[in-house]
DNA sequence: AGGATTTGACCTAG
DNA sequence: CTAGGTCAAATCCT
């Protein structure tokens, strides 16, 4: 769910919307005794056709989630993961000392990657010494650093430790940005299915504020990735909540309505596809310190902790080794429904 | 000693 | 054929 991208969430709406102008009409309809039967059928199938659709894509959209929350012995739940995608997709520009990282979900299906995949930029602050390791909460192993054609800085290929106990497939590639050092491109690639996967995200970076450099990461929907049923975003997110968040959403715009108890929040929940105008407040809970953001800021919160673990830098020359999640980033629901 | 990293060779998709 | 991705032996680190 968290992943969809936002095209998707926005043909989810726009279904959504048809099959409900179906209604409308066939609700006129049938207060009109002359309107033949066929048009109230046609509406009829209309709407079906169009609740169908919608349903398709957040079964599409969640089916990762479903799978992912299988208690069944250790699931991974969060992934984290990868490098730029392809050598010379051009990533998005506000890589800029503003913030964020971008993340980009890549279901493409080509072979290698049948694999969900999707990259996300974590700006990473210089001057704070080697050692501060990205944690994105999963044990990493490099097994490879490559050069990459027309990119200045080498590319570090990374995989779950747990691969050969655990068989967990995950593996994520880190490369510096060209443009700005500070930023590194995160590939991941699979999704965890060792069980540490749920049980090493830092959430202790979520609740407690500024603990040195930040992070910015911006997540960036690829086109033209419909669904993914694996998407790492969303174990991330499961992972997050799993851990004790609390969810509360409500329409800020639109007369809010739906609000509820982060304890009878549904992960896979369709429920919180809302209207762009609309927002969702999430309410971390960690240990005595709770905060409030935006439902996009949790996307965020949560992403940037699924930055690396085993301090990716190595081996990419990377001046500096602390990542902090930005304490101002905010994202947009796409990443948070869907 | 055991696990992680480095790095050149090898594999393979495009 | 080339570039990206992976393997695996050598080396490093704890």
């Amino acid at each position: 769910m968290a992943n969809m991208g936002d095209w998707e969430q926005k043909n989810l709406v726009e279904e959504l919307t048809l099959g409900m102008e179906l209604a409308k009409q066939l609700q006129i309809h049938l207060n009109v005794s002359s309107s033949p039967m066929e048009t109230r059928e046609m509406l009829l199938q209309g709407i079906l056709t169009s609740y169908e659709k919608a349903l398709s894509m957040l079964n599409l959209g969640s089916g990762l989630v479903a799978g992912e929350l299988h208690p069944v012995g250790g699931i991974p739940i969060r992934n984290s993961e990868s490098p730029p995608s392809l050598s010379g997709s051009p990533r998005s520009e506000d890589s800029d000392r503003d913030t964020r990282d971008q993340r980009h979900i890549d279901y493409g299906s080509s072979s290698r990657k049948s694999m969900p995949r999707w990259t996300k930029k974590v700006r990473v602050n210089p001057g704070m010494g080697l050692e501060g390791p990205l944690d994105d909460g999963f044990s990493w192993r490099k097994y490879g650093q490559k050069a990459i054609l027309g990119a200045k800085y080498p590319r570090g290929y990374y995989r779950c430790t747990h691969r050969n106990v655990q068989g967990c497939l995950a593996t994520k590639q880190v490369q510096r940005s060209d443009e700005d050092p500070n930023i590194l491109e995160i590939t991941y690639r699979g999704r965890h299915t060792c069980t540490q996967a749920s049980n090493s995200l830092p959430l202790s970076q979520l609740g407690s504020e500024n603990q040195g450099p930040t992070t910015n990461i911006t997540i960036e929907p690829q086109q033209n990735q419909p669904h993914q049923e694996n998407n790492p975003h969303t174990q991330e997110l499961l992972l997050n909540f799993r851990r004790g968040l609390k969810v509360i959403t409500e329409e800020l715009d639109s007369g809010g309505q739906q609000s509820f108890p982060a304890d009878t929040f549904q992960f896979p929940s369709t429920s919180t596809v809302e209207p762009e105008n609309s927002s969702l407040s999430i309410i971390a809970l960690h240990g005595n310190k709770n905060f409030q953001s935006s439902e996009s800021e949790l996307t965020d919160i949560i992403s940037a902790a699924a930055s690396t673990t085993t301090s990716p830098t190595a081996g990419l020359d990377f001046p500096f080794g602390n990542v902090d999640i930005d304490p101002s980033f905010t994202f947009d629901n796409s990443g948070f429904l869907s």
